[in-house]
DNA sequence: AGCTGGCACTCCCTATAATCGAGTGCTAAC
DNA sequence: GTTAGCACTCGATTATAGGGAGTGCCAGCT
């Protein structure tokens, strides 16, 4: 347990390491954070956190730097202090941004990871709800071609599945309309999951359908499964490497590599996030070697199970309340807007 | 006009330099390059290169290094030997790609990019065929909520474009199909610009459509076009960084961020396609000043006034043959996968 | 006239050394 | 428990020198 004293000397390094990206020496830490002690104590105060673990030294003669460790305390306090930490005008900025824009989906999921970027200066990341769990509200079926159909499915979110889908059997303009209005009654309204269930009733349908219908709606579900693969949305990449920990570029590759690669970040994403609030991951508590030298702050909206994020990926060394407050703010706007 | 041999000179160095990202010494290029003459021979060529601008010393004991010009000579000439640059069992691989995948085309321009990205190592960009010139298949009206639609568009590609409606007037589940019907007779088949056309004529329309049908077309209309500034798909960023040019990741940053601006690289890029072939833009031949130390080899595919493009961006010390081969190679098997 | 070998010259790059100074840890006193 | 003072360490910066790569030019050769 941290004596209150030692608590506000890692608090203030770390807001100075924020600010500075430099090692922080006693000095400093006394003049601008007003700890009412001499560079000597706190000196000595230094020395006890790196005994614990929550600061180190790069080398004999610098300042110090937190550990991952010394952040995690750090966030764990924030969390419970719960102080914001953007002003209120920003708060308004974020508003008046969901206010002013009557949006589609992958829309409001671009603009909103152009903003967080532009509001946090880090690594945006927005995951869509679950087109799976979403219910469906039409299914088109569009001929192209001899047996080629173009399959959509559109859901109670907005958004939109489709696939190219082979029927084994010339199907006739009637027999389209017929197949995609069977299809319609059934599905409108439901789940994935409950088109799972159709599939095995379909003896009942009309012998003509049967083959073709039966391969459509495994194709529904299975493209609302693969389109929630590509719900994942990130901005700000190219900010990253203004930041000093990224100056060299070959620090900022794998970082930058496995943003390109959605599904993999998507997998990431979600196994951090468990329903509820805003979830924080610093440095090597990230399971991924990719995440080493970065932190994740996540925060989930929407229904519990068909639960989309909103997250922000920047270096360790990240303004962490700051990212909470927006990440936050942000969720909650959005929740709104869908 | 260059003699023969300074040419293979220039085009030994440019080969060279590539490779190695380094000057070059004359000693190099005699030795791996079979010029059948003296380093001293070389370096009056060399001597002569640079009095015409084609290369250039970075200082007085090095190698030399090709210039944008030295680039553009090698590259014109390079069309007209049309030597291919990759093996024959890639270009089988390609083929094979598209072969086994039968793709809906946001996934085909996703995985497009990727090949491209794998099979240069520089960045790919990939702009999918206009939606506003393909022909409708299907307007569908969803109803969300009281005076809320969801208005999507299907055209013959395969692409969909869609947004959110507010009608003025409540719309009841009937009249919603009427008015789907309606735009269906009137519309399928039909362009974006024929949809205007449509408007004029609407007087003919049901009263109790007119005001809605109206407005319906126009924002059809509307999100085709907005559709069109979203067709870009890009990858292989990440790889960007590793190459020397970006080591320094400050040199990295402005193509990045145009990378991410969607809509300007778009611009960019239509700016520099004609139709037509492959189209190379080296370094400073790019309006921009974040391709300065870049270059863009591009090719069209489709029709000619709905094209698509696909492209290579990568540093001016670029493998042009190999980005130029394929580029069109893949823009070939793009075109009949469509 | 063009090509070549030889040679002096330039200037980048690296290694080594020296100096500076920031920041600490320790000790002794309050 | 806190503080002032001081010796000490070690990174960062600068200075200097040496090595070497590659050229330009000249004189001679084909």
């Amino acid at each position: 347990m941290l004596s209150e004293r030692r608590h506000a000397v890692l608090s203030a390094l770390i807001d100075e390491y924020v600010s500075s990206a430099h090692p922080v020496p006693s000095k400093v830490l006394v003049e601008r954070y007003g700890l009412g002690c001499s560079p000597a104590t706190v000196r000595n105060d230094l020395a006890a956190l790196e005994e614990t673990g929550y600061v180190y030294q790069p080398h004999v003669s610098a300042g110090r730097v937190p550990t991952d460790v010394g952040y995690r305390e750090y966030v764990d306090t924030l969390a419970s202090e719960s102080r914001g930490t953007y002003t209120p005008s920003e708060a308004d900025s974020i508003r008046r941004f969901y206010a002013t824009h009557e949006l589609e989906v992958g829309d409001l999921m671009r603009q909103t990871a152009s903003l967080l970027a532009a509001m946090t200066g880090y690594v945006s990341v927005v995951v869509a709800p679950a087109v799976r769990r979403s219910r469906i509200k039409r299914v088109s079926l569009v001929s192209m071609g001899e047996r080629q159909v173009l399959l959509v499915v559109i859901t109670d979110s907005g958004q939109v599945a489709k696939r190219f889908v082979d029927v084994n059997q010339h199907l006739t303009d009637d027999q389209l309309r017929d197949l995609e209005g069977f299809l319609s009654r059934n599905l409108d309204d439901h789940v994935a999951e409950e088109a799972e269930v159709l599939e095995r009733e379909l003896l009942r349908a009309p012998s003509s359908f049967r083959a073709a219908a039966a391969t459509l709606i495994r194709e529904i579900v299975d493209c609302m499964e693969e389109a929630d693969d590509e719900r994942l949305v990130h901005g700000g990449a190219a900010g990253l490497l203004k930041l000093p920990e990224f100056a060299d570029s070959q620090r900022a590759t794998p970082l930058l590599g496995m943003l390109e690669d959605g599904l993999s970040m998507l997998r990431t994403l979600t196994e951090i996030g468990g329903p509820g609030g805003t979830v924080v991951r610093i440095g090597r508590e990230n399971a991924r070697e990719e995440l080493a030298g970065a932190s994740v702050v996540a925060t989930d909206y929407g229904d519990h199970d068909s639960a989309g994020f909103v997250a922000v990926i920047g270096p360790t060394r990240m303004d962490y309340g700051r990212a909470m407050a927006v990440t936050r703010c942000v969720a909650g706007e959005l929740d709104e807007a869908l």
